[in-house]
DNA sequence: CTGAAAGCGCTTACAG
DNA sequence: CTGAAAGCGCTTACAG
């Protein structure tokens, strides 16, 4: 059952039934409307289904956006933080017209449980390519397949920045900058002269970003910036010593990285017979990947995980009409959520 | 770049090439190991990448299932509820090496926001055969495009019993008669030997289901049968006159076919100035959609959605491979959360 | 207003 | 072991 046998049973060309059935504006085609009325007519008659990916390859749309991730997309322990950006990417997909595609598969044939993960280009070829586009988000991607996406041209967004040396990146992520300050703001403002931050031992986009809104948010405060109150580690290197010397410097406040470092210099803290916000306050610039109910009783950032999403398919579709050129460089703004761990200081 | 320059570049055919990219066990051609070389290099030094949409018309595999969803997959206010299934389709279909294409659109080229909901056939073609074949899942699915989907013969397996007169249609269920038989046994076991029914108004499928088991289960436990303790209505026409007819007849507990008919219930009791579970043990049945703590309250059935997406992928791909005819139907076992709102009889 | 023909980029019998 | 050719089912200039 193809295009030919309801041309044929229409009597008229297959041309003339690809016009019926996908007008255009600006076809070179003109159909009678008693023609087109056949068309239709043994269409139903006939049962006829075009075949979308034949209509695909000659062209036609494909209206088909992907969404990869180089873990599952739906992951047990991460349902919460995870969930809110495909509701974005499905309610922008779903307005456009558009059908989603998601990259499950490892891509190659192997089908046991071998560890390799999800892959790009899994033996050459650019899986997304099926796709007209592709968002990209979750756990750090693979920069060597991001440089070659960019230079084939491929068009995609990431969720959260990324940068490559070859090139540009179109992106849209939190304004962990603006936020980071906000939150050093949030702690001068309740009296915090001297705020310490601890960052991750091997900073990435995002935290350098957060680094960055660290020191312009002292600056602004005109408050003291000392490099040694950067303390890059990972969360199980913070020891009783560091935590001492922060404190006999005068901090009063530490902003952290993660949940992860926080729940560290709150153990540390403890062990030092001390306690937040009693004897320290500490604010999370991330949003926890896991987002579990008892992560709100820190003071923290909320970043707009749906609008995130929703944004993401939005410069997609920008990018696929032409309308923007590439990269599209969004960052949206966080919200700070205060909370009981930071306080005004003791003294 | 296509597969002809990479032919040219490496002095073969285009034949040659595609043996060398996509072997085969049975090709007709077989290629020597230089040449095999010499394609690859080729390959990599233009930057080859074959389109998956050529190679899906002719033939070659396209490894995506789809899934279709009358309302959004991701819906805000059904996070709980419908995660679980997508958790499980994505393991089942990532372990197969297969991808997902997610049917997000109304499948028109309509985007304003009218009123329209998704169809499968919204110009009279199947937009899911751009896919092998198709999880149905979610709300009341439309039965003629289920009928025609069945007529037409494509592949596609629902989550949740549904039945057409003009065929069967291919499922994973809750085994929800054995689950309500289950519920009856255990308000038995606590002592109630009077035990009515609050059902929809308009049962579908599963609610016939869990009918079914009700009769069932006061069967097996001995216990009188009244079709008079039947209700079929909305959880709104539940009134006081009923509710006492029950009572004055000797019921001491009820099932109730959703949290909404449970909560309805204990209001009317309520304004009778009576109380669950003292004067009346109530179960629910039904997995409530939104599956909020506080429906944690009630005794009730939980559905293993889990482990129904898995089964729904599972069964799809032994539908594609042949290696079960159609229709294959599932039902999967339930578990009882006993809970508070049943407790033996006051008595 | 309509039709014959080329082409999208692959795969696969079929001859050499 | 290799290549020329047809074909998958559409769309789209291009002639009539």
């Amino acid at each position: 059952m193809t295009q030919r046998d309801v041309a044929r049973a229409a009597g008229v060309s297959t041309a003339v039934v690809s016009a019926v059935l996908s007008p255009k504006k600006n076809s070179s085609i003109r159909v009678a409307p008693e023609t087109a009325q056949r068309v239709h007519d043994a269409v139903q008659r006939l049962g006829y289904v075009p075949n979308l990916v034949a209509r695909s390859l000659a062209g036609g749309e494909r209206r088909l956006l992907g969404v990869f991730t180089y873990e599952p997309v739906f992951p047990s322990d991460r349902a919460n933080f995870f969930y809110p950006f495909l509701l974005g990417i499905e309610r922008g997909v779903e307005r456009a017209g558009y059908d989603l595609l998601l990259f499950t598969s490892r891509g190659d044939e192997a089908k046991g449980d071998t560890a390799e993960g999800r892959k790009i280009y899994p033996s050459g070829a650019n899986r997304l390519r099926l796709a007209d586009g592709a968002i990209l988000f979750g756990q750090e991607p693979d920069k060597s397949e991001l440089t070659r996406l960019v230079a084939e041209e491929f068009p995609f967004v990431t969720i959260g920045r990324r940068e490559i040396s070859a090139g540009q990146i179109s992106y849209i992520a939190a304004d962990y900058a603006s936020a980071t300050r906000d939150m050093v703001a949030h702690c001068a403002g309740l009296g915090h002269a001297r705020i310490a931050y601890l960052g991750e031992k091997d900073p990435r986009e995002q935290h350098l970003d957060r680094e960055h809104g660290y020191w312009a948010g002292l600056e602004a405060a005109g408050l003291v910036q000392r490099h040694d109150w950067l303390l890059r580690l990972a969360p199980g290197d913070l020891d009783a010593a560091r935590m001492s010397r922060l404190r006999a410097e005068g901090v009063t406040a530490i902003l952290t990285e993660s949940a992860a470092h926080a729940e560290a210099a709150e153990a540390v803290l403890k062990g030092l017979g001390l306690s937040v916000p009693k004897d320290l306050s500490i604010g999370v610039l991330a949003a926890p990947m896991e987002d579990r109910p008892e992560f709100r009783r820190w003071t923290r950032i909320r970043i707009p995980r749906e609008k995130m999403g929703e944004a993401a398919v939005g410069a997609l579709l920008d990018l696929l009409a032409g309308r923007a050129a590439s990269p599209v460089q969004r960052v949206l703004p966080c919200t700070l959520e205060p909370s009981e761990t930071v306080q005004p200081p003791a003294i």
